[in-house]
RNA sequence: UGGCUUAUGGUGUAACUGGCAACACGUCUGAUUUUGGUUCAGAAGAGUCUAGGUUCGAAACCUAGUAAGCCAACCA
């Protein structure tokens, strides 16, 4: 029996579509407002959108849905071309809805025309009321029987700068008693004297959202306009200026948006917390925005992997944070260079080792990567080691040093603890051992095997440098669900941070693109703002720990 | 006193459109390992929101409920 292969509701409907014919190809698109950041739910979108040209052999536009120029800045269509190229996708055009207005307010004219809207001198508070509510059916507006003419005139005023803001609209005529709110006589222009980041000072008028996407929509000849499922009353909405005006049938379809857990993607709150400084900006590492997560040090691979297994569907979901920091592992373990560095040092001494005796060690770059190379490790005497690889009172199941305890220092040596000091307050500040010189990395025949393996950084040629770790920034699975202020459940150990990490030589080079892993510590990257003479580093995610889930 | 959408292990999705629930993450064993990582072998965990019905057979179809989300911005 042939192998099914699994597609969504989306991608069936796309298929038929194309075996029926009833397009040759098809044309989708990714519509972001530039008015703030992508974040990872956009990235759902933008995989999906795309991907699915790719699939099927389309086309995906880039348009930017910038219909109101009081919260658009050309700053955030920058930032959103940088974002979708580094998730690896290329756009077929670059379209601006603002492109659409002189079609746009043909449009509106041509409705007008066929007594289909109309220019209401109502207060907005006065159209609210009339509106009526989802259970009680709205009344109409005074201002709905004006002549034809009349409405022509009036809205050709509005054009011209005639009326202040908020004086007057054009509402299309549909059906103020309409079970759905949105075919209550919407409104679909609106007077703005606002400078618009493309259109400048062209226009005072702008179309609302509803009667700007799906005629943009129609223009760019979209065959599957593809957006979240609050939309989907919308669509009705879509459908009949469509219908009305006689325009390109473009279809709209709808899914859920992706929701992760220990995250929120409202750009109200997102905003909130850059503005609050909880973060340091829209681009700080625990941000989940796309800026943020590449600042992290997740891989654009990794971002689409995760929504490929995720899927599309249209139920309510809360994708466990988890999974994403499993794709990023995934990537990571292949391509990442194992480096070693210790976060919290204390001294280890070789006592049977010569004090002015320097080795230079072979060690790989990559185990997972053939041809991944080696590079050279300076070893000597002294060297720092990770504070928590030493107990005072090892328990049975502990693999790492205690007194009388043996370990393998990574690429190195089988050593044996002998004794510690401890200061006057119970802290350890060294810890003293011996080594077998017969155990060295690759040349040994001695048979001897030990449980642990413990990384480290040779004193003498060790570099410091500045590391941040990083958790969840909520202390709730749904912060977005949560009664109250959305600041209540910050996690205020989201971010630690280490001034003095000792790291081995060869990290100093390293550079802005390069993926690490520190050796039994997690998967690292260089922060944007690292410097020659202030090295940073920011843990993208930890290894997978079973040790610390035993304890 | 409404409309629309949805409901399958802890989480996210499947089930070739009616043939007895599969995959991934997570969890738990064990093996391997110079990363308590990786890899490998295996296990537990849902009987598909509820109640009826159609059928030889229902997660799927019908009926009635229940629950959740969305809809009353001159936002998108």
């Amino acid at each position: 029996m042939e192998e099914h292969k699994s597609i969504n509701f989306i991608e069936e409907i796309v298929e038929q579509d194309l075996k029926d014919g009833k397009y040759k190809s098809i044309i989708t698109r990714f519509p972001p407002e530039p008015n703030g950041f992508l974040h990872i739910g956009h990235a759902k979108s933008i995989c999906f959108n795309f991907g699915l040209a790719i699939k099927y052999n389309g086309k995906c536009n880039l348009r930017f849905d910038d219909t109101n120029p009081e919260t658009e800045k050309t700053d955030y269509v920058n930032s959103i071309k940088t974002d979708i190229q580094w998730l690896g996708f290329n756009w077929d055009a670059e379209y601006y809805a603002s492109d659409y207005f002189d079609q746009l307010y043909n449009f509106a004219i041509k409705l007008i025309e066929k007594d289909l809207a109309y220019v209401d001198d109502s207060t907005s508070e006065e159209i609210a009321n009339l509106k009526g509510t989802p259970t009680s059916v709205g009344s109409d507006s005074p201002f709905r029987n004006r002549a034809i003419a009349e409405n022509l005139e009036l809205f050709k005023d509005m054009k011209a700068g005639k009326y202040p803001d908020g004086s007057k609209v054009l509402r299309a005529k549909i059906d103020m008693k309409h079970h759905n709110m949105l075919m209550r006589d919407p409104i679909i222009y609106r007077i703005k004297h606002a400078h618009h980041h493309r259109t400048e000072n062209k226009w005072c008028i702008y179309p609302m959202y509803d009667f700007a996407h799906g005629q943009s929509d129609s223009i760019e000849q979209i065959t599957h306009s593809i957006c979240t499922l609050e939309f989907v009353p919308h669509r009705e909405l879509y459908d009949w200026f469509i219908q009305q005006l006689d325009i390109f049938p473009s279809k709209q379809y709808e899914f859920a948006r992706g929701n992760m857990s220990y995250a929120i993607t409202s750009k109200r709150n997102l905003l909130k917390l850059v503005n609050e400084k909880v973060v340091s900006g829209w681009d700080d590492p625990r941000m989940p925005t796309i800026s943020g997560l590449r600042r992290r040090g997740f891989t654009p691979q990794s971002i689409r992997l995760f929504w490929e297994k995720v899927g599309i569907q249209k139920r309510e979901n809360l994708i466990d944070v988890g999974l994403l920091e499993f794709c990023v592992r995934e990537e990571l373990n292949k391509i990442s260079l194992r480096r070693m560095a210790v976060l919290d040092p204390i001294k280890l001494v070789i006592t049977n080792y010569p004090a002015d005796k320097t080795e230079n060690l072979s060690a790989e770059n990559n185990p997972e990567d053939e041809n991944g190379g080696h590079r050279s490790l300076a070893f000597g005497k002294e060297l720092w080691i990770e504070r928590d690889d030493f107990m005072e009172n090892p328990s049975p199941k502990y693999f790492r040093l205690g007194v009388g305890l043996s370990v393998r220092l990574k690429h190195a040596y089988i050593i044996t603890c002998t004794n510690f000091d401890k200061d006057e307050n119970g802290n350890i500040t060294a810890v003293y051992c011996t080594y077998n010189p017969d155990t060295k990395s690759g040349q040994d025949q001695t048979g001897i095997k030990v449980k642990g393996t413990i990384h480290w950084v040779d004193v003498k040629t060790a570099n410091t440098a500045e590391v941040h770790l990083y958790d969840r920034l909520f202390t709730v699975e749904n912060p977005g669900m949560e009664e109250g202020d959305i600041l209540e459940y910050i996690n205020n150990d989201s971010l630690k941070i280490i001034k003095n990490a000792m790291i081995e030589p060869s990290l100093s080079e390293a550079r802005k693109e390069d993926y690490f892993q520190f050796v039994r510590m997690g998967y690292f990257c260089l922060d944007t703002e690292s410097s020659a003479d202030k090295i940073k580093f920011n843990r993208t995610v930890t290894l997978k720990d079973n040790w610390a889930k035993k304890k």
